[in-house]
RNA sequence: GGGCGCGUAGCUCAGCGGAAGAGCACUCGGUUUACACCCGAGCGGUCGCAGGUUCGAACCCUGCCGCGCCCA
């Protein structure tokens, strides 16, 4: 190593990279300098962000660890290119699960929340919110999320509260919130109404009883699994062309049990296919049944309340929907009409997505979003190309979505949330109240007692953070936003609510130009993650013990669209050895001084494998521009990966010692390519990995921090031919001599006297020092006795390797070595010459292919010819 | 039932018309002055099955068989 005095001496790299040491510490000083804070006033082209709110009860889980890494790399990407960043951080207040978790907490001191009262209960969730809401936002400083915490926005402030206060008035205005009696999702445990999308369906065990109505020649047997809403029918439908019961239409059946006649209507809905054909029809307790319950003008019977207890008089008053079930049938079992029972039945059930409770579908007063017209401009934003979904793949169920939509329930019965600006006057009166209006007060009058569906305020999060209805600096700088990411099974959730309001609130502006679905992670089986199978990764523990670099670098790496993601241990332990590769290399590097002091020199004074790595440098730049703008994040992982690892450290370091070792101008040259390089890698590595990158690059370049330095860009430099064929070359030489060395049982460490022959005649003859210093060639002495001579062909001509092995070589060893070449020529010129000799191929293949086949027989041909030679030569066993 | 997607090395996945790839795992060797979180060498696949198109198919088309997800 030549000491290079006029490098100046920057920091010495501790030994090992300990993220966790240095993390926290780095996070802070870019928070501190301002990186993150985005200015309004810039000239520089915007580049939005918002982040999905998360919900305020909740903390980072490994899909979070993933689309945050997502969006962390295009917003250090974009900055580093010159763009004016927001990524805007903030939660959503979540209304059940965080009401769930303080009515929780309530219990335990035996308390309900109607003990504290309304106003008394909304404080102590403040208070809550206060202390244990937002642990997630912590967790984000963990992962390095770059985010402007000055814009930091909670769907329960002031300012977004006006944004939901003005866009319900204007929605209510324009007729597009209504308030209607209607079957709803009901969740008996949370006491509130539940939008399609929150309900989770999944198929479970169920029994499917059939019933006789009636008696003798005019009965007739439904199927139900749910006996117990028998007591609420006031119908039996049957398909008006099905004609076992063209008798029946218009005639009456008695409900067992409860003594009541009901009609036998005919319905087009019902499908005969299925069981009898014929249906009970209960308006109150099946959304199905409502409808045909509309359609004939039938009386809706309500028998349960809100806790789904039975309240229809008789034996079965009081009991519990689940009770009341079995002894429904008992009950009709005793009357002689179960006609059959199936158990165990599966059917579809669905379930409360906050606490998991069977939903009760109940018919109800809510209020509801007229979704048709801004739907249809959903849809049109993606139609017109002006929102692009990524991967297009999911574009047809988004359409499919928007274009199916149904109206959508966004009153809760609930406390915490924003409450519905709607007051009642005391002759009846219905006023909307918008944000600069006084409610109307008096006697009588009071305000609706329910609240927003939260996705109704986070359907507004695009703009009302950035300070609508307000015309704000930010509104026009940042909205529209760039890219909305997240999983795909959010699609429904974010997406198409933030699409419905922002075209609806920004005068049919789009509210992102792009939207980036991830798959899910699974673990290392591909297996769903779940608490109760125990196979749930968490990433702060990724984090502690492998850094937050290499738990990033492990989710974006197999980030590929469209498909879900299977992470182990593993994985992110070999993220790991990456960073710690990296930090190597450039502990190296640095120790032989490598410098961005000094610039590269012109391409004529560079060696050819310093012209090599240039190019293939410049082909990265380009590949990983490539990639990113196609949100192809493995692949940008991938590239950056392989041309790390197995490039510049496997190849260039290695031919980089024996440049230095030359000492003089050749040293220095080599330092500044050294350098150059590793500053272009750690830029381009820097939005996946920043806390390692950020370490080394300051070390490396002395400059002010990572987080603001230039993003690469390609020099346009011609590609050196010559210099890659040349390089390909050595690697094949040397390559070619270690196996050599290897099947011969030659320790890695052993030197070997040997001589290169015929390099000049295949243009390698500048390469042979290389070569010999990669393979621990000694030069050949006196006493140089030939043992064993090796022929390894190039793309220019055969090269000759003569070794001592300073004794006899193993003759069987070589003979499996060299037939196993031999069997490889001979496939490969088997499998080209029937492709020549078939003259279909010939004729009618591009000539460009054809020469190539040619060239590669032509090959095998001469490379069966010197490994049958090598065979011959070999001593008989 | 409708739609979307997937079946490629032991595992997880790239490749999507002209020589089967990666990471991990595995085998052998290694105190090589950046790195054992490493280095070197190696093993491992009739690319789900069957037809078709093509000079040529893992790749395009059709059917089938498995698996997953979304919607009803």
């Amino acid at each position: 190593m030549t000491e290079n005095h006029t490098t100046p001496q920057r920091p010495e790299l501790p030994p090992s990279w300990n993220p966790t040491e240095v993390e926290g510490e780095l996070y802070r000083s870019w928070v501190d300098r301002g990186y993150f804070t985005a200015d309004a006033s810039s000239d520089k082209p915007p580049f939005t962000i918002v982040l999905p709110p998360p919900n305020v009860t909740g903390s980072l889980h490994v899909g979070h660890a993933l689309n945050h890494s997502v969006m962390d790399a295009l917003t250090r990407r974009r900055r580093m290119q010159g763009y004016e960043v927001l990524w805007l951080p903030g939660m959503d207040h979540a209304g059940i699960a965080t009401q769930n978790a303080v009515e929780r907490d309530l219990a335990h001191s035996g308390m309900s929340r109607h003990d504290l009262g309304r106003e008394k209960f909304v404080e102590r969730v403040w208070e809550w919110k206060a202390e244990y809401g937002g642990r997630i936002l912590d967790q984000m400083r963990r992962l390095g999320d770059g985010v402007d915490w000055s814009r930091e926005r909670f769907t329960m402030d002031e300012g977004l509260s006006q944004a939901v206060q003005t866009i319900f008035k204007r929605l209510f205005d324009d007729g597009l919130i209504y308030r209607a009696e209607r079957i709803i999702n009901w969740c008996p445990r949370c006491q509130t109404a539940l939008s399609d999308i929150e309900v989770d369906h999944s198929d479970d065990d169920g029994e499917l009883v059939s019933i006789r109505y009636g008696e003798g020649e005019n009965s007739i047997v439904v199927a139900t699994t749910r006996a117990e809403t028998m007591l609420g029918d006031t119908a039996i439908a049957v398909h008006p062309s099905d004609e076992r019961y063209q008798h029946l239409i218009g005639t009456e059946v008695e409900v067992p049990l409860t003594g009541r006649r009901v009609p036998i209507v005919a319905d087009e809905h019902v499908d005969p296919e299925f069981g009898t054909g014929a249906v009970k029809v209960t308006p109150a307790h099946d959304p199905n049944d409502f409808e045909i319950g509309q359609r004939h003008g039938l009386p809706n019977l309500t028998i349960m309340d809100g806790r789904a207890n039975i309240t229809a008089p008789g034996p079965f008053e009081g009991l519990d929907r689940f009770e009341a079930r079995p002894a429904v049938v008992a009950a009709l079992r005793d009357e002689g009409r179960v006609v059959a029972e199936k158990r165990p039945y599966v059917h579809s059930v669905g379930h409360c997505s906050r606490c998991n409770t069977v939903v009760e579908p109940r018919l109800s007063l809510q209020w509801w979003v007229r979704v048709e017209p801004l739907a249809k401009a959903a849809g049109d934003a993606v139609r017109d190309g002006r929102t692009t979904v990524h991967p297009p793949e999911m574009t047809k169920r988004y359409f499919d979505w928007v274009d199916n939509l149904h109206d959508w329930c966004i009153s809760r019965q609930l406390w915490w949330g924003h409450r519905i600006p709607v007051w009642y006057g005391p002759a009846g009166e219905v006023v909307c109240v918008g944000p600069d209006e006084e409610p109307p007060t008096g006697e009588g009058w009071y305000q609706d007692e329910d609240v927003l569906d939260t996705w109704f305020s986070s359907g507004l999060w695009p703009f009302s953070t950035l300070g609508w209805p307000a015309k704000t600096d930010d509104l026009a700088k940042f909205y529209p936003t760039s890219v909305l990411s997240t999983g795909y099974d959010i699609l429904f959730f974010w997406v198409t609510r933030m699409m419905m309001f922002g075209l609806y609130a920004m005068d049919d502006a789009q509210p992102f130009d792009h939207v980036y679905l991830h798959g899910l992670v699974r673990d290392a089986n591909g297996k769903k993650m779940s608490k109760s199978v125990g196979n749930v990764v968490d990433p702060l523990e990724w984090m502690d013990t492998y850094g937050a670099d290499a738990t990033r670098f492990t989710l974006l790496r197999g980030a590929n669209p469209g498909s879900d993601l299977a992470v182990a241990e593993e994985w992110a332990a070999g993220s790991r050895s990456f960073t710690t590769k990296l930090w190597n290399a450039t502990r190296f590097a640095l120790s032989n001084g490598a410098t961005t002091d000094r610039p590269v020199p012109p391409r004529e004074e560079l060696t050819d494998a310093d012209r090599w790595i240039l190019d293939l440098l410049d082909q990265l730049v380009s590949d990983v521009d490539e990639q990113f703008e196609a949100f192809q994040f493995a692949r940008v992982c991938e590239a950056l990966y392989h041309f790390t690892w197995d490039e510049f450290c496997d190849w260039y370091l290695e031919l980089s010692k024996v440049q230095i070792a030359e000492g003089g101008a050749r040293a220095e040259s080599t330092q500044a390519v050294l350098g150059h390089v590793l500053d272009v890698v750690l830029r381009l590595l820097h939005p996946l990995t920043p806390f390692v990158t950020e370490t080394l690059w300051t070390t490396l370049t002395g400059g002010e921090s990572l987080v603001i330095a230039p993003w690469p860009t390609t020099t346009g430099a011609e590609r050196d031919a010559v210099a890659a064929e040349r390089i390909d070359g050595v690697k094949k030489l040397v390559t070619e001599i270690r196996r050599f060395r290897s099947e011969q049982g030659i320790k890695p460490s052993a030197k070997v006297a040997g001589k290169v022959r015929g390099a000049c005649c295949v243009d390698l003859a500048d390469q042979v020092p290389s070569v010999r210093s990669l393979t621990r060639l000694t030069e050949p002495g006196d006493e140089f006795a030939v043992t064993v001579q090796l022929e390894v062909a190039l793309a220019k001509g055969a090269v000759k390797v003569e070794l001592d092995t300073s004794g006899a070589i193993d003759v069987e060893a070589e003979r499996k070595r060299l037939s196993k070449d031999l069997a490889v020529a001979e496939k490969e010129f088997a499998q080209t010459g029937a492709k020549l000799n078939n003259p279909a191929f010939t004729d009618k293949a591009p000539a460009d292919v054809v020469a190539k086949v040619q060239g590669r027989r032509d090959a095998a041909a001469a490379e069966i010819e010197r490994v049958n030679a090598r065979l011959a030569a070999l001593p008989q066993a």
